[in-house]
DNA sequence: GAATAATATCAGCATATAATCATATTAGTA
DNA sequence: TACTAATATGATTATATGCTGATATTATTC
């Protein structure tokens, strides 16, 4: 499913990982987590986005600072995703066709008996 | 962690995922990969051996085939340290130095409390 | 209301990564 | 042993993504 790919491309990042670790823990401004990761405050607040756009934000305004945390709810919601990915494999993704061609590779070659024939 | 974050970027493509998918549900030769997704034999290749680096493939010979599957094990053992992230957060990656700078600051500027004297 | 601080957004550049094409290796088979 | 099929590896090119610097936006404070 094209939102899992993106959670983890999200993730999948050394600087987003850090982001995630702090923001599971805890609530920063883009100015703290631009101290910690060393990162420009540009590239902070376009890090963050990437946790935006999957609705994994939660923030809390607080003078003129805007707080941020990750929504655990949503974040687990991605985790339950992952670890289902067997569950689901080939009906989601664009794996219709796939499952279709396996199905005719499978009987077609026998796969997996080891017999001659090739499976190419 | 190192690992961790190789791991995702391994499965954070949408081929890998997909081959991820497959893989975890069954065993498939390269030129089957190479079928399925679509993808040149050298491409399918290249993303089997991220795998590899990981650790993630158990290969069964048969013929003259290489029938390449997921060890469930050592990939439980990556989904398990992505679950526990916020555990052992501050301690791993390099984030020691960082857990200092966040005591600094949070004593420094009260964090979460809204007090003035701004945060950065 | 003006000045300032925090954050967001955009364009351009630099780097990393995926795809391709060519070639090497390895094992099976005639 | 020579030939072929499956897979791996390496160099090059194309594309995606992160970072920077500039600017825009928004809210706060004086």
């Amino acid at each position: 499913m094209k939102k899992l790919l993106c959670f983890l491309k999200c993730i999948a990042d050394e600087n987003r990982l850090k982001i995630l670790k702090l923001l599971l823990d805890g609530q920063y401004c883009v100015c703290q987590l631009q101290e910690l990761l060393n990162k420009s405050q540009s590239s902070v607040s376009q890090h963050l986005s990437y946790f935006k756009d999957l609705n994994l934000l939660k923030e809390e305004k607080s003078g003129k600072w805007i707080y941020y945390s990750i929504d655990r709810n949503i974040y687990d919601d991605y985790l339950a995703k992952l670890i289902s990915l067997k569950a689901d494999s080939l009906n989601e993704l664009k794996l219709p066709e796939l499952k279709n061609k396996i199905d005719n590779l499978e009987s077609a070659a026998e796969i997996k008996s080891g017999s001659k024939g090739g499976c190419c």
